[in-house]
RNA sequence: GAUUCCGUAGCUCAGCUGGUAGAGCAACGGCCUUUUAAGCCGUGGGCCCUGGGUUCGAAUCCCAGCGGGAUCACCA
């Protein structure tokens, strides 16, 4: 492993340290009797408070003055500033603690716990003055320094990869990153108890699926090995809730991680999250309701009020929303009436509005194509989309007096999807029939049509109660209720590729060719970490190169020839 | 998958009409007892993403690859 110089310091520093008799991993609990934020809230009403006061936290700045410093440390709450003066931490005649252990020893990511009291300094800033510290855990990796001064940012931490692949990193850095995660889990603990409060029962059903269904998309294969079978990760949940349903429960809900063997954008991670409900007895009228009201108090809950920032734009979620059928948006925005329009005349509406189109697509699909690149993007409040075409819709019930459509809709709001619910489809004989339609589909190279789950249709065979199903993106919901561009800042992990990691060789492997151990870091300084980029390399420049360190790093060990070099190359 | 931009110190970035690297912060050594992205003096730190090519000479130009961002396509 190559360390940098830092890392090298650090490493030094965790010696010291135990060489002093301290533990830089210490276990036990240390108490803590307040927060920053709390501090920061509370003290200046009442400057009685936390006169003997305890915390914790990461340091993330420190600035030193001999015999004085001034530190910030981070906890889970926020920032507060920490005053040090060497002689309230070592009241008798031994400084180290404060000369040796603050001041040298400890660093910037280092996690601390503090004793003492709070005070005002003639800045005006609220501060720890320390009278006790101790190590809690030492860091080996230097972080990366941001600064700010009045509410500006220098140095932000941005690159958006090492962001995502070190999430830990941003969210020390980066505080509002922690804020994100805090409002998506309030989202769900509201949407949870909206719907607990109605009675609906929170449900699991396999993730694990010998048919994938329930939505049209490519899924992930697995293997069983006992069962020797493939198994896919769902794509969707439906087909198992809807089995609930027949079942006997009248409301249940599953928020369920889903997969899907797709493309990957700021909108799309391959596993993502949904929220499906399904409830006896109602239909999508009911259900667009249900959608308002869960949706205003989410908006409530989390930012206790109905509007919401989002990019450019304020949302605002209070009810009622506005609702117009697809024709009727699409008419809106073109000017052009196409329903009852034959699949030629829409062909031709297509061209004319620039919507691309091709032989494959049925009806159905150029109707959701138009729909698609004229009207989506420009609707910003929150609005139901109902009655689409029923060839797009294969679950959902056909309508109830128009024809050629389904018993369904989404809510969108900025522009995007948030959810898409129906009046569910409980007709075996037409279920059977969307199938093999969908069957058909697939015999004709539709790699995302659905097939077919001959349980599924016993279960609706058995009769299920006529009912209304939603699924909400979790996801996407979240971007629009923490101001998210990218479905990456509203998961902690979001996918990546992995990093590659490099081939190095173990110090075992060079100390079977000989070579001593006082050698191996620097070898490694010099890049050679595999046995491989040993031997190509040249000896003489090799013994050259680290004759050259020995010098410069005044190394305690006997100066090379290339001759010696030469024979760590190749084993006899 | 397509197009396009990017990859230089721990972090943020400059250098890119080719001459083997710079700044700020961070680090290290000093000075400084309430400072405010503290300040001052000094020091060290780089497979300039990887591999090829052009060239006397490449961080810089060309090609390929790897990783990332954005846009588009599929989709939630």
């Amino acid at each position: 492993m190559n360390l940098s110089e830092q890392e090298i310091i650090r490493r030094n520093s965790l010696q010291e340290l135990i060489k002093l008799g301290i533990d830089p991993y210490p276990a036990g609990i240390f108490e803590v009797s307040a927060s920053a934020a709390e501090i920061h809230e509370k003290f200046p009403k009442d400057n009685t408070l936390y006169q003997d006061v305890a915390i914790a936290g990461r340091i993330m700045n420190r600035r030193i003055m001999g015999a004085a410093s001034f530190a910030e440390i981070q906890d889970d709450s926020g920032k507060i500033q920490l005053y040090l003066k060497r002689d309230d931490i070592c009241p008798g005649e031994d400084k180290t603690m404060y000369n040796t252990v603050f001041k040298k020893l400890l660093d910037i990511g280092d996690i601390i716990w503090v004793k003492g009291y709070v005070f005002i300094t003639k800045m005006g800033e609220i501060t720890v003055h320390v009278k006790q510290f101790s190590l809690l855990s030492k860091a080996l990796r230097p972080l990366p320094v941001v600064k700010e001064k009045d509410g500006e940012v220098y140095d932000a931490f941005t690159d958006p990869e090492q962001r995502y692949r070190q999430r830990y990193l941003d969210m020390i850095v980066n505080p509002q990153v922690k804020e994100i995660f805090v409002k998506r889990t309030k989202m769900i603990d509201s949407m949870r108890e909206f719907l607990n409060a109605k009675g609906y029962l929170e449900v699991e059903t396999p993730i694990l699926q010998p048919l994938y269904g329930g939505a049209a998309a490519k899924p992930f294969k697995t293997h069983h090995n006992t069962l020797d079978m493939t198994l896919y990760l769902r794509i969707a949940n439906e087909l198992y809730l809807k089995r609930l349903i027949v079942g006997g429960y009248d409301g249940v809900y599953e928020f369920s991680k889903d997969f899907r063997n797709e493309g990957m954008s700021r909108f799309h991670n391959p596993e993502f999250t949904q929220m499906e409900l399904y409830v006896a007895y109602k239909d999508y009228e009911w259900m667009m309701e249900l959608v308002e009201e869960m949706t205003e108090k989410i908006a409530l809950d989390v930012h206790g009020t109905t509007k919401v920032e989002v990019g450019d734009h304020v949302i605002d979620f209070k009810r009622p929303w506005k609702r117009y059928t697809m024709f009727e948006i699409i008419e809106h925005f073109t000017g052009i009436d196409i329903s009852g329009m034959t699949e030629n005349e829409l062909r031709l509406t297509a061209k004319k509005l620039d919507v691309e189109v091709d032989e494959t697509m049925g009806k159905g699909k150029i109707i959701d194509e138009i729909f698609g690149e004229t009207c989506e993007a420009r609707l910003i409040q929150p609005v139901f989309i109902t009655d689409y075409p029923v060839e797009m819709s294969p679950l959902a019930r056909k309508h109830r007096s128009l024809d050629g459509l389904a018993e369904r809709f989404e809510a969108i709001c900025n522009g995007k999807e948030i959810c898409n619910a129906f009046t569910e489809l409980n007709d075996p004989l037409d279920q059977r029939k969307r199938f093999e339609a969908q069957l058909e589909l697939g015999r004709r190279g539709d790699q995302e049509s659905m097939i077919l789950d001959e349980d599924f249709l016993r279960a609706l065979e058995f009769g299920m109660p006529p009912a209304a199903g939603l699924g909400i993106g979790i996801d996407r919901l979240a971007m629009v209720m923490t101001n998210s561009q990218s479905i990456q800042d509203v998961l902690f992990f979001p996918q990546m590729r992995p990093q590659q990691k490099e081939a190095v060789s173990t110090d075992e492997d060079f100390k079977e060719r000989g070579i001593p151990s006082a050698w191996l870091q620097w070898i490694r300084t010099l890049g050679y970490n595999t046995l491989e980029a040993l031997d190509k390399s040249n000896p003489n420049k090799l013994a050259n190169d680290l004759n050259g360190l020995r010098k410069k790093n005044k190394l305690d060990v006997p100066a090379l020839n290339s001759e010696v070099v030469k024979s760590w190359q190749f084993p006899q």
